[in-house]
Parts: C-alpha cells; sequence; structure tokens
DNA sequence: CTGAAAGCGCTTACAG
DNA sequence: CTGAAAGCGCTTACAG
C-alpha cells in the first residue's frame, strides 16, 4: 500500500496543497470543480489523512476531552456515551480518552493540554487525591462527574454526581428496614473525598442511626472485580456465618459476592441479602437481579456537558447534586426468622 | 498551566533543542551532566512531550497495531490484554487500537498505517465481508485473532482460531445428549466467511447427524447485547413454549436470554437449557453459571504474536487452530421428563 | 558528546 | 476562489 500525502494528491489533481486541505476540510470557499477533481483524485489514491500532522497543526483547544478511568467500567462508559449524545446538540466536539484503571487522569490531562487538543475537562469516575491537585494547577475549566469536588476549594472545577453518603445510607436503611441486623460493608478505598469514603460514611450513619455496632475493623476493602469480591466473600463468610446481609459498592461486587455465597450453600436472597451500588445494566438481567443504587447516567452525562459549557461561558464552577433511586432487585429480602 | 516545548526547555538548560530529544529519548550518546541539566528542567517546567510532533517524524514502522472491535466486549479484551503481555518478551512495542463495534478496522490500519505507526496488525474478532479484502491491499503482515482467515487466501494474513464450527457441534451434540429434541440457535449473522455461520454449520452439523429437523427460517439472528438477546428470547418463547434448550453464540446472549426464561416463568436449567460462548469471566459468576465454549485466551494471543513475529521473519501465512473445550456450568441440563 | 539544519504532513493567514 | 510560504513541535542524519 502506498502512502500519499495531500502533496501528492495537489500534484495529480493539479492543484496547490492548500486547495486540497481546505477541500479536506470542508471549507466554504472552493469551487465545485475544483473540489470535485481533488476528491476524485482522493478516492483514486484511497488517501488518509495523518492525524498527527493534523493535530500538530490544529491548534485552536476547541475540545473538551472526556477522560473516562477503565475500559471496563461499564456504568462511566455509559455515561460517557450519554456525554457524546448531548454533545451533538452543542457546537463543540468532544474527545473520549480512555485511561486504564491505575493511570493518572491528570496525566491525561497534562498531555491532551500540552498537545493542544482539549482546553476542558470532564473526568470520569476520578480518584480524590494528591494527584487531584493537578486540577488547580491546569487552570482550565473540569468537570468531575460521578465524583463530588465541592470541598475541594477548586476556582476552575466543577461536579456532579449523586448524594453518595445519603444514598449509601438510604441502601443501608433499606436493608435494616428488612430486618438485618448483621451487615457487612465491601467497598474501595475509605480515604480522603473519594466516593467510597462517602459510601462508608453513609452506611455508618444508617447502622448508628439504628443502634447498630460496628467495628470499623470489619470493613472489607476489596478492588472492583468479579474474582476479588468473590475471594472477599469466601473470606468473610468463612470467618462469620452470621452475616445476613451484604451491602456492596458496586454492582459488579455484588455479583461476585453472590456467587460467592452460592457456592459456600447460602441462597441469595432467602438466606443472605446483597445490595449493589451504580445500576448498571447487567444488574437487571442477573439472577437475582440486583437491589442498588442507581445513578442517573443521561442526567449526570446532561448536567456534567451543560455545567463545562457554563463555565467555558464564564461562569463560576457549580456543584450539582442529581437525584439517585433506590431499585427494587431480587437480592435484598427480609431476614430470615 | 504553561505549554512549554522542548525549545523552551533547551533555552532554559542552555542547550540546543537535539540534545533535549536525545535526552528525552534516553539516547546513550548524551553526557551525564548535560542529561541531569535538561532533566531539571524539564522537572521544573513539568515539561510534557507533544506526541502529535513526536509521532509525525517517528516514521520507524515497527509497531504492530492490535486493533480490538468492540470496546465493551469482555472476551476481546481479554486477549488483548494476553498480547500485551507476550509483547513483553518481545522486543517489538504494541499500539492497542479500540474501534466501535460497528467501526470499519480496514480503515483503521490504513490511518494506523499511513501515520507510520504501524508496520503490521493483529486484527481482534473481525468481521469478514466484503471489505476484507483491504488486507490485501495492504499487504503488510496481518493476524486475525479468533477468525479463520484460511480460505481467503490471503498472502500476507495468517489466522488464529478454534475450530468454531466443530466447537458448536460439540456444544450441540452436548446438549443433545441430554435429550433436548427441539433446540433454539441464536447467534450473529451467518453470512460468508464469519465465525458466525461457521458456529452456525456446526449446529446445523450436529443436528443433522442426530437426525433433527431444523428449519434454516427458525434462526434467531440477534445483536450481541443483553437487551436483544432477552427480546429475541421473549419473542422466541411466546412463540414457541414448546423448546427445551437454547444454543446461543456468546455469553452475554445466553445471560440475556436467562433473564427473559426467568421473566416468563422457565425456570434454567430445570425447564429450558442455555448455552453460550467463549468462556468469559461472568460465565462463571452468573447465576446459573454458563455452560460455554472456552477460548483460550492466552494460547489465542501468544500464538497470534508468534505467528506475527513469524511473518515479519518473512516466514509464509499459516492458519492456527487451537484448541476449545467445553466448560460444564449450570445452565444445561437433562430434558425434563 | 553537542549543535545547526532539514523535514515529517498538515493548516492557516496573507496575497492576489 | 486559489497559491506560496511560514510554522506547528519534534527527530535525525550530518558536521564538528
Amino acid at each position: 500500500m502506498e502512502i500519499y500525502t495531500i502533496r501528492d494528491v495537489a500534484r495529480r489533481a493539479g492543484v496547490a496543497v492548500s486547495t486540497v486541505s481546505r477541500v479536506l476540510n470542508g471549507r466554504p470557499d472552493v469551487s465545485e470543480e475544483t473540489r470535485k477533481k481533488v476528491m476524485d483524485v482522493v478516492e483514486e489514491y484511497g488517501f488518509v489523512q495523518n492525524r498527527n500532522a493534523r493535530n500538530l497543526k490544529n491548534t485552536k483547544p476547541i475540545f473538551a476531552a472526556i477522560i473516562v478511568r477503565g475500559r471496563r467500567n461499564a456504568f462511566l462508559n455509559d455515561i460517557a456515551e450519554q456525554m457524546i449524545e448531548c454533545a451533538q446538540g452543542f457546537k463543540t466536539p468532544f474527545l473520549i480518552k480512555y485511561i486504564d484503571e491505575e493511570d493518572d487522569e491528570f496525566d491525561a490531562m497534562r498531555q491532551l493540554y500540552a498537545e493542544k487538543r482539549a482546553g476542558s475537562f470532564i473526568l470520569l469516575g476520578a480518584r480524590m487525591d494528591e494527584r487531584s491537585e493537578a486540577v488547580r494547577a491546569v487552570g482550565v475549566p473540569v468537570v468531575f462527574a460521578t465524583v463530588d469536588a465541592a470541598n475541594m476549594g477548586y476556582e476552575n472545577a466543577s461536579s456532579v454526581c449523586i448524594d453518595d453518603r445519603a444514598a449509601t445510607r438510604a441502601m443501608m436503611d433499606h436493608i435494616l428496614a428488612q430486618g438485618h441486623t448483621r451487615v457487612a460493608v465491601i467497598g474501595g478505598c475509605r480515604d480522603g473525598e473519594d466516593i467510597f469514603a462517602k459510601r462508608y460514611l453513609g452506611a455508618m450513619d444508617s447502622l448508628s442511626a439504628h443502634g447498630i455496632d460496628y467495628d470499623a475493623e470489619e470493613y472489607i476493602l476489596s478492588r472492583f472485580t468479579l474474582e476479588d469480591a468473590y475471594d472477599s466473600a469466601m473470606r468473610l463468610f468463612s470467618a462469620h456465618r452470621n452475616i445476613t446481609a451484604v451491602l456492596t459498592m458496586s454492582d459488579m461486587m455484588a455479583i461476585g459476592v453472590i456467587r460467592a455465597l452460592r457456592d459456600l450453600g447460602l441462597r441469595v436472597p432467602q438466606d443472605v441479602s446483597v445490595s449493589g451500588f451504580d445500576g448498571i445494566e447487567l444488574a437487571r438481567y442477573c439472577i437475582p437481579s440486583i437491589t442498588t443504587v442507581r445513578q442517573p447516567p443521561e442526567e449526570i452525562a446532561r448536567r456534567s456537558v451543560a455545567l463545562l459549557c457554563d463555565m467555558l461561558d464564564g461562569g463560576a464552577p457549580q456543584h450539582v447534586k442529581v437525584d439517585y433511586a433506590l431499585v427494587d432487585g431480587e437480592s435484598v429480602a427480609r431476614v430470615r426468622a
């Protein structure tokens, strides 16, 4: 396969490279005749533009980049897709950048910014740790989606999320209302401003409001994979057979836990109740379907985009809470007598 | 945030841009002293390289690009990860390019090739249709993974896959051995050289070998999503209550079908058996766990990489079949009396 | 070991 | 409406 450049195309079409460039970019200031001549050659050559060269010149930071943490995360991917939909309405094109679970979204931001490909950012599922300081340094408008940045004191960052603490409290209330008193909590790292810390506190709020003791040591830290959740549950129930409910911080975790219980000969929800979080599609399909906290993907997407536009227009940062919903699935039931 | 170029770094460090470039690329021909001077400035400035400029110059097609069809496809993603692992051993760096379900891997190839970023390709989960001709035009070494290209007559393309036809036949044999006689088949488009066509034929092989009639019209075409599989099964069972088993062409499909059956008040596997395909992690965790055909991800990855290296060394194309395994899950059982 | 210069393939004012 | 020229930020022979 030959590699052709716009120079080759220009030569063959008998026009200047700048003219080819104009045709390729759909500029209006080209005669129909010339456009056709150029396009014919493009077709004939099977010409493909070199995006590196294009991006190198294209210096206008008109893009908002959506940075998604975790390629596998169905929930975040869902929101990202919805954002693209929203963007159809606005003129601002979006650029989606997926980063690995362990990667740093702030590095990704810097890279995209340095390449002048993005002048603003939406961070989907960002971790809140010391690295979050980088947001301040960047200075351009940033929106945190599904993460609460209200307490970070950013002057250039908005956020859209549910009230994770209240939502988890509500879920725990729901579980306790079914008569459970020995409830385990499995989730992510409880540090700092991370949503997992908030969810943990929400669970604690409920437990203490109901006068139920919970030893902070009992908290089970797990990665958000089927395997880790499975292993965690296996260890937990081998040691504590008297637990009757498990609150988890993701639907995938819930599925892993449910399988572990099954393998231990315990039925869900008859013997043990298990709750999830997020409300991904799979949660409705698996058996038992997961009782979970639904975060509204389309609303989070829509409002994130709106907030970003707002900031780009000079508006001040805002921190928006959207409504969550308790989804009643088949995985939580009354405690057995 | 300021954007610095290597020119800024050079100026500040009091060296030439070429020297900065050398340091950045870890070339050996730089004095330790100079290297330190440059790195200090890089640190101070928080300098980030512009990859567009870098890639524009970096003209050597040393990369093999792995093109993965479908960001959501857990099975293909798994294989891609394993390929990266394999690549640690070899010196050739890999570049992973994810494309959407509807996108054209051959366009992606052309783009990457035109940008001189890749001189060879591994196509994961490619569709085999008229567009596959593009492979011939590209001319550089290509490996199809999970797809059989043996009958395409490519001079520059190898392939690694299981024997999809035999595997599906084996699965259908297994189902029939449980006494089922009214089996539905749900899967992808049966056209041409696509793996779904082969799977379909495999199912037919088994049915006819067992003297069971199957009207080609009965085949149920479905997209590979939970929702589509669910809807398909709903329609199917509303019309044909007497079916006792469903062979599907993916684990996700199986999960969708199982949920539909449940919602219709039918139990899996007591009332209806359902089989999957691929053997993704989730298949082992969901309830019932899926009886499925396991394709070995690590072996497919390893052999694909090996075949590519082989072709790069001038070897002729080869078409390798790896072993599949029937995984006995909880979703297929003896037909009820 | 280091620097000056050419060039990768585009785009975009600037003339005409 | 079209073209010649400069330049985006790098890398890489080529000298020294």
